[in-house]
DNA sequence: GTCTATAAACCGATAGAC
DNA sequence: GTCTATCGGTTTATAGAC
């Protein structure tokens, strides 16, 4: 028999957040396919496997579901951000945060950038959950904004808003989409294409 | 009295020209607004002042609707190709189609890019108007790619379609959205951060 | 009488309740 | 698992202008 655990969740408070989990991992793929508007509580229920009601025993609406969605999602970007090592360049760090949502992104798993037309915006922002981990990612990346530009390695005209933002729009850049329609480049030359696309633009002779 | 009129169109049919113009142009800003999805039929009537069958005297669906609509913006953005002097340098041109393009966001009456998560995307692969602008307009833009990657001013590693696609996309940044929200910049400004950025990237020593 | 615009009705889909 | 209210796209029947 193994020691008691030291984590003090019942047996059934496992289940629980097992499902949760479950069901947060098909909302977020129906997210990223389909949008907020498109996706039907009928279809998430259907892909958890379990029945629409029980879906409302662990959120309330459909507005906090994504909500819910969005916010682990912002969970998991924060691990990837803490365990990027101290001593890696800015720059490279935040490289490799890109190319970790683009690939997030080809797999079917980004849920749509909150744009300023999507209806969960309104929703987002009254879910303090995700307003704490946005406000947490975004001070770690500004960090890193302010030392490469301090250092050069990004460019020390450009406002740092422009370079957060800019971070945040190419995770889910539509360009992704249309290559891999296209169908002529891998996954791997995607990602390559448009994180090089974010910070070395389309210009020549850089 | 004035001479005949060479036009053909009768006096009804300018003013059914006319009010689908109107039309076309709420509908313009409505999908900017919204998106498709949450864009009503009833809030086009209430906003264009007409009643709601009276849409479907003009457009067989609200699908027909959005397609007419994205449509005519192809073929202002074929005037605007059209009208730039042929001796202009390729980049030039470039940048200027993408500036012209970002005005019209931030305007407010540049219609969502038909991303692969809307449900229009099909309705205007359905749509041949659409289609041959469409055409027309990638093969315009291409041969200035091709040109200004001759040239060394566009990247020549880069396939055509990453740059093609990135032009399209930049064209409906969300980044020039959250700049205009948070109100630090004139649209002037973001104009040139967003073009900026598109072809310089956000990475230093340019 | 014909033609046009519209109000009202229709109906499928969907969020949420029981 | 079924039920209901609502919303929104589409259709149809009517009222009014010429």
């Amino acid at each position: 028999m193994p020691p008691a655990s030291s984590k003090k969740l019942s047996f059934k408070q496992q289940q629980l957040k097992f499902r949760e989990d479950a069901i947060l991992d098909t909302v977020n793929r129906f997210l990223a396919k389909k949008g907020f508007d498109l996706m039907t509580m009928d279809e998430v229920a259907a892909d958890v496997g379990i029945a629409k009601a029980s879906l409302y025993k662990h959120f309330q609406s459909k507005e906090e579901l994504a909500a819910a969605s969005m916010t682990r999602l912002l969970d998991d970007t924060l691990e990837v951000v803490h365990a990027l090592a101290a001593r890696m360049d800015p720059l490279d760090k935040l490289k490799a945060v890109v190319r970790w949502a683009v690939t997030l992104h080809l797999a079917g798993t980004m849920p749509l950038l909150p744009s300023t037309r999507s209806s969960i915006q309104q929703a987002l922002l009254a879910y303090p959950p995700y307003l704490e981990r946005l406000s947490r990612l975004t001070e770690a990346l500004g960090d890193w904004i302010g030392q490469a530009q301090a250092a050069g390695t990004l460019s020390p005209a450009l406002p740092g808003e422009v370079i957060l933002y800019t971070i945040f729009a190419r995770s889910c850049d539509p360009v992704a989409d249309f290559l891999k329609m296209g169908g002529a480049f891998s996954d791997d030359d995607i990602v390559d294409l448009v994180v090089h696309t974010c910070f070395e633009g389309i210009s020549g002779r850089t």
